[in-house]
DNA sequence: CAGCAGATTGACT
DNA sequence: GTCAATCTGCTGC
């Protein structure tokens, strides 16, 4: 396994790096308990000039602070009063970019993630249901990417760039024009679903 | 301080 | 398709 660099984060385009994320494994530990799954959707979000961002105008307040740190760190907040949507911080101090974690494929820790989820079937087809199942709420807020209880991993999962779908985001139509960005990237879920194998994934599968 | 909207989800008509 | 759950931050009184 390689965990992601400081330097995946803090180097690049924002758009880059939320498409550089797909296929990438997702992993947390709590104690002995690991659960992991790779990344399948993401939307890059583009800090003082884009107005879907929490950081858009410069806005800097308690809940984003995080936003405007170090690129590698975990930005968890409360969405709806109830959802604890993960982000992934980049770019350097001061430059409030992120790219939101939309959806995993679970590899490992199913168990685990049923428990938490508490419902029948695991699902983590959302920002907010990959967050329960992966055990990330807002207590893990500025979580260091880098330390020993969320951090992504490189195992080899080549995402052809003609597997990605590309599109406008999710839920931002308060953003104006730029709700039209096409800043949401997925792996093609026809193609996704021809990986019947989940050894293969983790093995270094390849999605053709 | 009241009201409201929000990077969502699941239950229900 | 509708709607409630319920925390944060913004707007307006």
């Amino acid at each position: 396994m390689s965990k992601l660099p400081r330097s995946f984060y803090t180097g690049g385009d924002v758009t880059n790096i939320a498409r550089a994320l797909l296929g990438k494994f997702l992993v947390t530990r709590s104690g002995r308990t690991m659960t992991a799954g790779i990344i399948t959707e993401t939307e890059a979000y583009a800090g003082v000039d884009d107005r879907a961002s929490h950081a858009y105008g410069g806005r800097r307040t308690g809940r984003n602070e995080v936003m405007y740190g170090q690129g590698g760190f975990a930005y968890v907040y409360l969405c709806y009063g109830i959802h604890h949507l993960f982000n992934v911080v980049t770019n350097a101090e001061d430059i409030p970019h992120a790219v939101l974690i939309r959806a995993i494929h679970p590899i490992a820790g199913i168990r685990t993630m049923e428990r938490r989820r508490d419902r029948a079937p695991l699902t983590t087809g959302g920002p907010g249901t990959l967050s329960q199942a992966l055990g990330i709420s807002t207590a893990l807020n500025g979580t260091d990417l880098l330390g020993n209880t969320i951090w992504i991993e490189d195992r080899g999962l080549i995402v052809p760039r003609r597997s990605i779908l590309t599109g406008p985001r999710i839920g931002v139509g308060y953003a104006g024009s730029d709700a039209l960005l096409p800043y949401r990237f997925r792996i093609d879920p026809r193609n996704f679903a021809a990986w019947n194998d989940d050894k293969d994934r983790r093995d270094h599968a390849r999605i053709r």
